[in-house]
DNA sequence: GTCTATACGGAGATAGAC
DNA sequence: GTCTATCTCCGTATAGAC
């Protein structure tokens, strides 16, 4: 079926993209992967930059999916934004290894001045603006769109250390900062923690 | 001169690593930078790798001659991690175009899972080193590293979330919500700036 | 839809003339 | 030391059989 072919494609790219970067990845590894013929290949996409714009738009629409979810499960404003710090340690053992999916591909993406850089950088736009609205919620209506971007510089910022300094106690480090710093952004009392 | 040549291939090299990336820089490229032939480049160089080996090595030393300028340039220890943080604003405009130079080198590195992994990341562990030195001279024995590694992870995301999103305005709003940072770990009472 | 075979360019790397 | 010529491999991409 053409339908699970693409999508498998699609998904084998998505992995492989992450793991190993855009440029190194070439259709013999995805077409290894997804257990085709490189030929084959060439019915479902015509270049390999088509490619990499359909792994863009499902991580996209994964991470709407994502963000909406975390607005739904939790009850409050600080309890929504401490699921977006929480990610962090969810994902920890990746992001040793390979650093924040959103971040690396930006990154390469920059330097190879590639076209698709643009539908990257608005994955990061998506988590900026689902932070702005929920310090928006949070009753921060000014500084809500600083503070979400601080906040995300900040996952950034211990993601690509982790990857660098291979070191997990860190990432629960900042992770522990990041959420008293929010606690003081949003001027809470907490004596300990708080979920 | 084998000295001038070479010198110049690696001085070519680095800033093409660093606009472009490792990968995407080809043997022509640099050739074509430093022009020489291409063939020409295999007396002073066996392969690709020994060329990155060499930028990395200059990038280390040069790193270690700009920590040990604003070691002996500035009086205080907070003057001091305040000339690590103004780098940011001293190279915003090459910051936003293509990141840090240390974080996306050891970025792309760690994706290729390349020999030269380690290296790049030595440079990162300079800047984490060195400021942990400065944290120790400020008093902070006890917290020193924590701190270290927690402004450079700051330093990290500013410059990746500023690539992302091309704002200039973000980069200076972190620089000073950094040295705000700095003054409550120092216990510095501030009202205004202070240099 | 999937395959094999193949074209074609560019990559890293080598040989040998000057 | 620097050059030109060339090798080989691997990348993307195409053609056409099944």
């Amino acid at each position: 079926m053409i339908l699970q072919t693409r999508a498998e494609i699609v998904a084998r790219a998505d992995d492989l993209f992450y793991r190993q970067g855009y440029e190194r990845t070439s259709f013999a590894d995805i077409a290894a992967a997804v257990k085709i013929s490189r030929g084959n290949f060439y019915y479902h996409f015509k270049t390999k930059d088509e490619i990499l714009d359909a792994v863009i738009e499902i991580r996209a629409a994964r991470t709407a999916a994502m963000l909406d979810g975390w607005a739904a499960g939790a009850k409050t404003p600080r309890a929504r934004i401490v699921a977006f710090i929480r990610m962090l340690i969810d994902n920890r053992a990746k992001i040793m290894l390979f650093g924040c999916p959103v971040g690396t591909l930006c990154g390469e993406l920059s330097k190879l001045d590639h076209a698709a850089q643009k539908g990257a950088n608005k994955i990061m736009a998506q988590f900026a603006e689902w932070l702005t609205a929920r310090f928006i919620e949070a009753g921060k209506r000014k500084k809500a769109p600083d503070l979400a971007r601080h906040l995300l510089a900040r996952a950034q910022g211990a993601s690509a250390l982790a990857n660098a300094l291979h070191d997990e106690k860190f990432i629960r480090r900042e992770v522990a900062a990041m959420e008293k710093w929010l606690d003081g952004e949003l001027d809470v009392k907490r004596k300990k923690a708080r979920g």
